[in-house]
RNA sequence: GCCCGGAUGGCGGAAUCGGUAGACGCGGGGGCCUCAAAAGCCCUUGCCCUUCGGGGCGUGCGGGUUCGAGUCCCGCUCCGGGCACCA
């Protein structure tokens, strides 16, 4: 399509400038106030796709908008280029990892460059560069140090044919390996899991004061998934196991956790979970054979499978362990059964079962003929099974005639009392578990000596690094267990032969203090100085995919206030990001847009061709930023309006006013004009007066400072896709004004002669200017190229202070007052603002359309609500 | 199953505090310019009826509150997302 101008040559240009001017870089003693602006840095998968440029496209609006406001932006770019596709990548073609990343990470770079987005590039980083590792190794050993850190033994994904380890994602929903096609058993290893349960009341309650959306903080919230219960004890009676332990020293007791004490007497058997330690000990010989057969099922079963669609409101699958458990409320003895559905990982892996009051406990009991004694009464005609809702206890001795609140406290006392148990809180976060089978990830720095035990790797002899010359193999072990060199080394403590830890760090870990190196990269002693962290932190706008609502947020948050505990990060805030921004999904035909569904709309296509400046404005127009945006047939069309819209911008701030060259002279100048809006190209109109401004002068100047206020506050509450639309409206404003100069005026031709209202060049050089200065942080090449055309080379619109707009000229001199009869609009009437609501009446009653729909009725009632509205009543 | 979102013209969307529904754009129709096309410019465009003055209907569905509801309340339908045996 051709263009008002050279869109390629212009956007190289001003990227380039940008870049040599360093604009957009910025230190921890620049004297203006310090904003900190961030997008995730991104996992480099080649060039950017239409999800990065939405991203890219807010994070730049917001950087260039608030550098013109005045504050120094620090906006860096990194890449979080650690993780899977690379090592898979190398294991299916051999190409070793860094270089391959490298390469994706050059594509990934050049494309945003392409965009136009302005980062401070002297701090990029790459979480592979040995000076990232370092530092996570270091944060790592501060961690261990504290105690946030620790080894424990954990199940895992193991592939039996891969013999190795699997991520969750790796695992198909059937429960077999994505690659070998084996069934996927659990196994339990020696794992590093980050201690950030600790934090956990922590993490849930400064929720509360972020400005994140409502949903991620939800979010939050149900992960964390804290409960608040008690933990008591049944007595174990009758037989157990095949050996009688009741004349040891006590009975065995049976600890269960429950957040519903107060259904206690409707308790009518109890479970624990396949992996519970007293499962052997309960279990009598005529039930083993049933219990063994389930537990080797519950074993084999990956955690997927246990908890899929498969489980969940189907028949519990359970066996009777043959013992019985005591319950303390009703002094009855209720059978022990060992079921899948209950969880060793949670609470104390048993639980007391309520059917009657429980859904899950309910299924159960149907199942396996147990008896259900409610203890809430339900409300009249509910016919499901379980009620799990509030009422008034029934056939529960000393809680009876109580409400479910009350009973549960009185309940926890009584527990209490009796000294079988306290009251517990629990959450369904759990450790973090960090260690991966990998090799392209960050090396843990820990050594395994014979005689020391654990010894971490000192910090002078940080980074460990892991070595290049690995093998790549299908359906091998992690390369780093197999390579001597690397696992064989010396006890930093007492010499001897000692082998390293072969595990790399889950890729979050890095990502979870990138956002803090990006203060303070050059830093070769610490991952980075607080003093220079406090400048910057927190981050005041963070952007990126609601996909990470839940496990980067999270892990980032607790890693800032863990930060703080050891002494990397003193005086920092324990919140990182104060606000957070989601953006919504790249849609086409109903689904994600992505590489794997193999549905990308590459944005390289729109900027060979429309610009980077047309699909950033597109990404803001096309509606609002949270919303997910459906590609669809019509996007490239939309996309080329947005290039057209661009053109017109041109025209009406460069070629009508006769600059179309950087160097052309002040603005007094009037060359022959190609003003494009005509349709009769190269013909001169004298069009311009330099006069006193006329009414339709002033009337722009109103316009143009509406607009100003507009886009301004629009802005401001992220609004990306109105703030365009009152520039598209501004430059209709603009063509129509500029259309009656040139019938009005004397040399118009095709209108009346002798109006003499030639365009007001003044009012218009003020007009064209605000439209350039509002458009400079959405579509930053044409505003900055535009700019430069009208006021000379050198001038840079990005360096103009953003523009204010007058409340004297924003207000409106009339406005419509509407009148109803009886709700219908009837008519409608230029007003005065100030217009009182007795003038407003006597103006509706005069109205004659009312008066003819009114006819001799009189009305009952008159609702005025002046300026805007006036409700006349029948 | 539970918890969040959402539903407005042919399409994307606007309506910021309960007060003119449909801003802005895409697409469509008509016109100007042109040898022609592209581009540009001008007019028009929710649906139905119309004697061309205007009238009626209209924000997923059914109710309600109100002088007045896209907006608030109750009950549904459909679509999207998150969590999914967490006791």
């Amino acid at each position: 399509m051709a263009r008002a101008y050279d869109v390629q040559a212009v956007e190289k240009k001003w990227q380039h400038l940008w870049s040599d001017e360093h604009t957009y870089e910025v230190d921890a003693d620049d004297p203006r106030p310090p904003k900190y602006v961030l997008c995730m840095y991104p996992y480099p998968s080649g060039p950017a796709h239409q999800g990065h440029v939405r991203n890219y496209t807010f994070g730049d609006l917001l950087v260039r908008h608030q550098t013109m406001k005045g504050n120094a932006v620090l906006s860096p770019f990194g890449f979080d280029s650690f993780g899977l596709p690379a090592e898979n990548a190398a294991i299916r073609t051999g190409e070793h990892p860094r270089s391959f990343t490298d390469a994706r990470i050059a594509e990934l770079k050049e494309s945003v460059i392409a965009l136009g987005a302005v980062y401070d590039w002297r701090r990029e980083l790459r979480s592979h560069d040995p000076s990232y590792i370092r530092f996570n190794q270091v944060i790592f050993l501060h961690l261990l140090e504290a105690g946030l850190a620790y080894r424990a033994k954990a199940p895992v994904n193991w592939c039996p044919g891969c013999q190795t380890v699997l991520a969750n994602e790796q695992v198909l929903a059937d429960g077999t390996c994505e690659r070998s096609g084996d069934l996927v058993t659990r196994r339990d290893l020696e794992q590093w899991f980050f201690r950030i349960t600790a934090y956990a009341d922590e993490l849930l309650e400064s929720l509360d004061d972020l400005e994140w959306p409502e949903r991620v903080k939800t979010m939050q919230r149900n992960w964390i998934g804290r409960s608040e219960g008690v933990e008591f004890d049944l007595k174990v009676v009758g037989t157990t196991g095949g050996r009688d332990d009741s004349a040891g020293s006590g009975a065995p007791v049976l600890r269960v956790f429950t957040t519903r004490p107060d259904t206690g007497f409707g308790v009518t058997y109890a479970v624990v979970a396949p992996e519970h330690p007293l499962v052997d000990l309960l279990t009598t010989p005529a039930h083993r054979k049933a219990v063994d057969e389930l537990r080797a099922r519950a074993a084999l079963a990956s955690e997927i499978e246990r908890t899929s669609s498969e489980g969940a409101g189907l028949a519990k699958r359970g066996a009777f362990t043959g013992s019985y458990a005591r319950n303390p409320f009703s002094g009855e003895d209720v059978p022990i059964y060992v079921a899948d559905y209950v969880l060793m990982g949670y609470g104390t892996g048993a639980i007391m079962a309520v059917p009657a009051e429980d859904e899950r406990d309910f299924a159960f009991a149907q199942e396996h003929g147990l008896p259900i004694i409610r203890t809430t009464d339900p409300p009249d005609g509910f016919e499901g099974g379980a009620w799990t809702g509030g009422g008034v206890k029934i056939n529960s001795g000393f809680l009876d005639g109580l409400d479910v609140v009350d009973a549960k406290d009185r309940a926890m006392e009584w527990i209490e009392a009796e000294g079988i148990g306290v009251r517990k809180v629990n959450y369904r976060l759990r450790d973090w578990l960090v260690s991966r089978q990998r090799y392209w990830g960050c090396p843990i720095p820990v050594v395994y000596c014979q005689s020391c035990g654990i010894v971490p790797v000192p910090e002078d002899q940080l980074p460990v690094l892991a070595p290049d010359d690995v093998e790549f193999l299908p359906g091998g072990e992690s390369p780093l267990a197999r390579h001597t060199g690397f696992r064989n080394t010396t006890c930093p403590k007492c010499a001897e032969p000692a082998v390293r830890d072969c595990d790399t760090m889950d890729t979050f870990v890095d990502s979870s203090w990138y956002f803090l190196r990006f203060c303070d990269p050059w830093n070769d002693r610490q991952p980075f100085d607080p003093a220079v962290a406090r400048h910057f932190m927190p981050v005041d706008q963070y952007i990126g995919g609601i996909e990470h609502a839940i496990l980067h947020l999270l892990y980032a948050r607790f890693f800032t206030k863990a930060l703080i505990d050891v002494g990397l990060a003193e005086g920092l805030g324990r919140e990182p990001f104060r606000r957070l921004f989601t953006q919504g999904m790249i849609r086409m035909d109903g689904t994600k847009m992505s590489k794997s569904k193999g549905n990308l709309v590459a944005p390289a296509k729109y900027l060979d061709t429309v610009g980077a400046d047309a699909l950033r404005l597109f990404h803001l127009f096309v509606g609002p930023p949270a919303d997910d945006v459906d590609w669809s047939s019509q996007t490239d069309e939309v996309i080329e309006g947005c290039g057209h819209f661009l053109d017109r911008v041109w025209r009406l701030t460069v070629e009508v006013s006769g600059l179309s060259r950087p160097e052309a002279p002040d603005g007094k100048a009037e060359p022959a004009l190609d003003h494009g809006l005509s349709g009769r190209p190269n013909e001169a109109l004298p069009i311009w007066s330099y006069d006193q401004p006329a009414a339709r002068d002033v009337d722009l100047l109103r316009e143009t400072h509406r607009m100003v206020d507009k886009v301004t506050r629009d802005l401001e509450r992220w609004s990306f896709n109105t703030a365009v639309a009152a520039c598209m409206a501004f430059a209709n404003t603009l063509q129509r004004y500029l259309r009656d100069s040139e019938r009005t005026g004397p040399g118009g031709g095709n209108g009346p002669s002798g109006g003499g209202e030639r365009a007001h060049r003044p009012t218009y050089d003020q007009a064209a200017d605000a439209l350039l200065l509002v458009l400079a942080p959405m579509t930053p090449h044409l505003a900055a190229e535009a700019w430069e055309h009208r006021h000379g080379a050198g001038a840079r619109v990005h360096a103009q202070p953003w523009p204010t707009a007058d409340p004297e000229l924003v207000r409106v001199q009339t406005t419509t007052l509407v009148i109803q009869v009886n709700g219908k609009v009837r008519d409608r009437i230029e007003v005065d603002p100030s217009i009182t609501e007795a003038g407003a009446v006597e103006l509706a009653l005069a109205s004659p359309k009312v008066m003819a729909v009114l006819g001799s009725a009189k009305p009952s009632r008159v609702v005025a609500r002046p300026p805007r509205l006036v409700n006349v009543v029948g």
